[in-house]
This record gives structure tokens, C-alpha cells and sequence, in this order.
DNA sequence: CCTACCGATCGGTAGG
DNA sequence: CCTACCGATCGGTAGG
């Protein structure tokens, strides 16, 4: 009895990173490659597995999709609200969004391939899946613009700045960093100080 | 001979005509479903063929995926270069970089797909095409170097300002448009009018 | 988790 | 530009 609950513990735990290293060869693999040049077969071969024994794990590869972009999203969300939630309750807005924006490039460049896997491949996910993942999304989404919001309330954003353009050039200017972003030659830190400067103060003359 | 002339001639304006619409379906197509997820039998039947038919145009799949990027940027390029001269000698650096943001929205939204489907396909385009390609982005890329470089040896950008920083913030703003855009709700005139503003004269306090 | 396999679909071709 | 087709490859399954 003992010796059996062990051995079944076992085979969960192994089952359980099993899971997880499908996961991370995937995004890597999505994120290189995107979702349908990439194969079942790239992705067992890629695990030390063959292409059948990864439907053991998922029960398909829309599923494995799945899971990949919401991981994404989820990651990306909580390191930036972790990284606000480290600062004193005196610090500025500015210094929030530059945290914030810090925190979205490193889920980018240094926590794995599953934000990039994200923004690479949610434009090739089938309806059903498309529609599932836009709530989190969503949710990320409204992070932003309640930052946003608070700022423009407590004056750090001029009143006349159009909050909803703002969010989407900011999304924008972040993700697209994946098209060109070589670790080394710039850090995430500057990348998030530069971005935040060039925002907050524009580059015109003053 | 004469008659045999002209039909010669008017097979072959016809069949200009057809290679056109290949490629003008095979953009919009891209566009919405990536490269990949399009096949040839998907292009054939928007323009009325069977798929075999199209190879009477195109050598292969990945010879219109060539044109189609290759018309995305050019035409773009094109629209901006034109929009720009269209100003007077006289025009601040601010204002041709606001009718720049405008020609590239406009390329993105109404003249076509093919700039759209070329940021769509780009990354999944194979290696050799991609080698071809990569070029004429980097001369549309030369040109906006160039603009910020001119604007700020005027002194309309701050000398403190990161150019390259400054550019790839850009591209990705009005690059990611396409992933939210809805034409009717917002104009793209406006949009790069409150682009501009927003980068210009920054959205903190004055 | 593997072996062996299936039906569907793909890009592409031959011959007209 | 069509008909008819081919080899390759894909996602997925049965049975162990």
C-alpha cells in the first residue's frame, strides 16, 4: 500500500514536469516558428519524446495553445503588478509605469518564451480559443488603464492627453520590441527608462 | 498577323490583370489568416480557379508571399515619401513627421492589405525570402532615421533624446494598430494627430 | 510513453 | 486555365 501511493506520487510529480517541459517547447517553439509551422512532432522531438506520446499530456495540440498563451498573459500580468506592489505608497506615477513597463519587458526577454509565444501566435488561434483567451487579455488590458486613469487623476498626465490612444501606443511601442530586442546589447532597464522619459516628457523642445 | 497581335496583347493584359488578383487575394487572405493557415486552394477559390490554375501565374506559394511583402513596404514607402514632398520647403519637422504617421496609417487601413499582411506574415516568412526581403525594410527604415535625424540636428527633437530608442518606439505604435484599428470609430487622421502630439510634447505635466 | 497506422490535406505537377 | 493526380506530411488514434 505504502510503497504503491509512492510510486503513484511519482509518476504524478514526473507526469506534472512532463506537462511542463511540453509547455516550454512549445512556446519556444511558437515564438520561432508560430503556432502552425510548428509541429507535434517538433514538439515531442524537442522533449525527447515521440509525436503520439504527447497526447498522453493534452489532448490536443489546440489545447497545448491554449495553455501556452494564457500562461503568457497570466505571467506578464503578475510580474507587473508584483513589481508595483514592491514600490512605497509615495512613489509617483511615472515611477509606477516605469516598473510596470520594466516588468512587461523582462516577462518578454528574460522569463521564458511565453509572453513572445503570446503576441506571436494569438493572431493564428482558432475562434473558440481567440475568445476564451481575450478575457484575460482583457483583464491585463484594464490594469493598464486603470494606471492610467489614476495618473491623469492625481495630475501626472495632463488632463488633455487621450488615455485610450496612450494605452495603445504603449502597447504597442512594448510589444513590438520582440522584432528587434537582442539581449546584451541593451538592458530591459534602460529600454524601460528611455520609453518612460520619451513618453512622459515627449521629445519635442521645452 | 495583326488579329494574332492583339490577341497576344490582350492575353497578356489579362493575365496581368489575374496576377494582380492572385495577389490581392493572397494579401488579404495573409492578412486574416497568416501564411501558413492560407493554403493555395483558399487563394485559388477567391479569385475563382482551381489551384493548379495558379501556378499558370506564380512558380510557387512562397513566390507570392514574396511580392505580397515586397508590395507592403513600397507602397507604403511610397505613400510617405509623396506626403512628405507634398509639403512646402518650409514645414516643421514636427509637421512632416505628423503627415508621415498619417501616409503609414493610411497604407495600414485603406489602401489595401498588403502592408498589413506583410506585418502580419513577415515572421513567418523562410530564411531566403526573409534575407530578400529584410532590405527594402531597411531602406524604409533608413528613410524615418532620417527624419528623426534632420528633426533633431533642427532642433525640434531634444539632443538628449535616444534616436533609435525614439524609432523603434514609433514603429511598434503605429505597428500594432492593426491588432486593434476598427475603421469608422476613429480616423486615422486623428489618430496621428494625437500620436504626434502625445510624442512631441510628451503626456506629463508642462 | 511507444509502435504502427489512418484519413485528410497540403504544395505542386503532367498533360491537355 | 482545368482535370486528375502524386508524394509528403500533418494531427490524431488504437492497442499495448
Amino acid at each position: 500500500m505504502k510503497s504503491s501511493a509512492k510510486t503513484a506520487a511519482n509518476a504524478e510529480r514526473k507526469s506534472v514536469v512532463s506537462r511542463r517541459e511540453i509547455l516550454d517547447a512549445a512556446a519556444g517553439l511558437f515564438r520561432m516558428k508560430g503556432y502552425y509551422a510548428t509541429t507535434l512532432r517538433d514538439i515531442a522531438a524537442a522533449v525527447g519524446m515521440k509525436a503520439g506520446s504527447v497526447y498522453y499530456h493534452f489532448d490536443s495540440k489546440e489545447q497545448i495553445l491554449e495553455e501556452v498563451l494564457d500562461i503568457g498573459i497570466r505571467s506578464a500580468f503578475e510580474a507587473v503588478r508584483k513589481s508595483i506592489e514592491a514600490l512605497p505608497e509615495t512613489a509617483t506615477w511615472r515611477e509606477r509605469f516605469r516598473v510596470a513597463l520594466n516588468a512587461h519587458f523582462a516577462s518578454l526577454f528574460q522569463l521564458g518564451d511565453y509572453l513572445s509565444a503570446n503576441l506571436r501566435v494569438f493572431g493564428q488561434a482558432p475562434p473558440h480559443i481567440y475568445e476564451q483567451h481575450i478575457r484575460i487579455r482583457r483583464e491585463y488590458d484594464d490594469y493598464w488603464r486603470n494606471m492610467y486613469e489614476k495618473a491623469q487623476a492625481a495630475g501626472e498626465i495632463r488632463s488633455d492627453v487621450n488615455l485610450s490612444a496612450l494605452r495603445l501606443l504603449v502597447f504597442g511601442a512594448m510589444n513590438w520590441a520582440i522584432e528587434w530586442y537582442k539581449p546584451g546589447k541593451k538592458t530591459v532597464d534602460s529600454l524601460a527608462d528611455e520609453y518612460t522619459r520619451i513618453l512622459f516628457d515627449g521629445v519635442g523642445p521645452r
